[in-house]
DNA sequence: CTGTTCTGTGTACGTTATACGCAGTACTAG
DNA sequence: CTAGTACTGCGTATAACGTACACAGAACAG
C-alpha cells in the first residue's frame, strides 16, 4: 500500500505524524526514525544542507547508507522530517496582548528559529503546510488574530502572507551573513562593496530612480541588524490593521 | 585573473553585463554566450530546471558538454545568466498614474514573468540583485515611488519587500499548479483534498484556531485564481500608503 | 519447527559537475 | 613566411550522488 491504514494520508506526511505501521514480524529495528532525523539535523547544523547526503547521515547515525531507506522513503522525505523537527513548537504568546503585539512576537520567534538553523531555509518547500509543527505554528499565528472580526479566510491569508515574509527576509539575512563570513569581512564592508559595484554598473541616465538611491548613499553603510525586517513587518501589520479597522467599522 | 579588466566586478556579474574580454588570438568561437543561455532557457522551459544539466544544454546548443565551460565558469553562472535573460526588461509604466497604480502594475507584470516561466522561481538566488535586467526591474519599481516624499532608503526597502512578496506568491502559485498537473486534477479538487487531509490530522482541541478555519470551510473550495495574490498585495500597499501619508503629513 | 516477513548491508547503476590534457586554429612577432 | 602563442572544442576521467536490488540473518505466527 502506498498510504498508511488506507486513510488517504500521503506517506511523507504520515511519517511526520508518526503514523507508520511497523508490524512486529521481522527483527527488532536497530535504528529509530527520530534518531535518523536528529543525525540529519546534526549534519545540517554543522556543515549546511549541502552536506546532508544519505551516506553522511547514515554515518552520523551509525548505520550503513541503505539502512536509512528502511525508515525513509527518499531523501526529500528525510529533509521534510528534519525541517519539521527543527522548527519545533511555537512559543506561548500572551493572549491578552492584542493582535499586533501577538503577531509581532510570533514573527520574531519564527525568524529566530530560521536564523538559529539557517539550513532550514534551504529545504525546498514541497507543498502546503501539513506537518505537525508547521500546523502548530499556523495555529499560533491564527490564534493571534482570534479576537479580531476578520473572516477566517482573511486570517489564514494574513498568516500565510506573514510567514512567507518572515521566511523570505530570513533567507536574505542568512544569505548576507553567509556572504560576509565567506569573505571574512564585516557587514558594513560587504554593503559598501555592493554599493561600489552598483555605482560602477549603474548608468544614472538609464536607471534614474536607482541612481538617486545610490546617490543618496543608502548603500554606503549597513542598516541596524534587524532594521530591514522591522520595516517590512511594520508595513504589513499597518496594512492588516487597516483591514481590521475596516471590518470592525462595518 | 579572477576579475575582468581589474575593475573589481565579480566574474559572474561581468558575464551578465557582457564585459567578458575575448582577445582575438585563438580560433573563432563556434558558440556564443547568448546562444548557450538561450539553449538553457529552452531546456528549462520544456522540462523544468531539474532537466538543465550541462550535457543537456550542450546537446541543445549543438556542442559537447565541456565546450560550455569555455563560455561559462560553472553551472551556477549559467543559471544566473538564464535568469537574467528570461526576466527581460520591465514594461513601461504610466508615470502619471500615481504610486499605487504604478506599483500594482509593476507587481502584476513581475508576477506574469514568473508564472510564464516557472523555472525562474527555482533558480537559487545567489546574492543581491546586480544583473542588468534585475536592476532594470528595480529601477522601474523605484520610479513608481519617485513622486512620493519617502526617503530613498524607504523606497528601496519597499521595492525589496514587494519583489520578495511577488516572487514568493508566484512560487506558491506555481507549486500548486504543478501539484495539480501532476495528479491531473482540478485546482478546486486539490484544495478540497488538502482540506480533507487537515480535517483528518488536526485535532480542534490541540489546534483551536486552525480548527475554526477548517470548520469555516475555507479549504473546501479554491479561491478565485488570483485572489490570494491581490489580498496580500493590497495589504502591503495599504501599509505603504500609511507611511506615505505619514511622511507627507510631517 | 517451518514459513513469513522484516531487518541491515554490499554491490551496482545511472547521473551529475567539472578538472585535465590534447589536437587543431587563428592571430602576432619576427 | 614562419614560429610562437593563446585560444578553441572535445574526450576522458574522477568523485560524489540517490537509490534499485539481492541477500543473509533475526524475530515472530502458525
Amino acid at each position: 500500500m502506498e498510504l498508511d491504514s488506507g486513510t488517504g494520508v500521503p506517506a511523507n506526511i504520515a511519517a511526520a505524524w508518526g503514523l507508520r505501521e511497523r508490524p512486529g514480524k521481522g527483527p527488532k529495528p536497530g535504528l529509530t526514525l527520530d534518531g535518523i532525523v536528529q543525525a540529519g539535523i546534526r549534519v545540517a547544523a554543522a556543515d549546511g544542507i549541502a552536506a546532508v547526503s544519505m551516506s553522511r547521515v547514515a554515518a552520523e547515525a551509525g548505520a550503513s547508507t541503505m539502512a536509512l531507506y528502511r525508515y525513509v522513503r527518499a531523501k526529500d522525505e528525510l529533509l521534510e522530517l528534519m525541517m519539521d523537527a527543527a522548527i519545533g513548537d511555537p512559543p506561548a504568546i500572551d493572549p491578552d496582548a492584542g493582535w499586533r503585539a501577538a503577531l509581532t512576537a510570533w514573527a520574531w520567534a519564527c525568524r529566530e528559529v530560521y536564523l538559529a538553523q539557517p539550513w532550514t531555509l534551504r529545504v525546498p518547500i514541497s507543498g502546503p503546510p501539513a506537518t505537525p509543527h508547521q500546523l502548530a505554528w499556523m495555529d499560533a499565528g491564527l490564534a493571534a488574530l482570534a479576537d479580531t472580526s476578520l473572516r477566517e479566510e482573511e486570517k489564514l491569508s494574513i498568516i500565510l502572507l506573514l510567514s512567507m515574509y518572515v521566511r523570505n527576509e530570513a533567507m536574505v539575512a542568512a544569505d548576507m551573513q553567509a556572504a560576509v563570513q565567506a569573505v571574512d569581512t564585516s557587514l558594513d564592508e560587504a554593503i559598501a562593496t555592493y554599493g561600489k559595484l552598483l555605482k560602477l554598473l549603474v548608468d544614472p541616465a538609464r536607471f534614474p530612480a536607482l541612481g538617486r538611491v545610490i546617490a543618496a548613499g543608502v548603500l554606503d553603510r549597513a542598516d541596524e541588524p534587524h532594521e530591514e525586517f522591522v520595516f517590512g513587518l511594520e508595513r504589513i501589520l499597518d496594512g492588516v490593521g487597516l483591514l481590521i479597522a475596516q471590518r470592525a467599522g462595518s
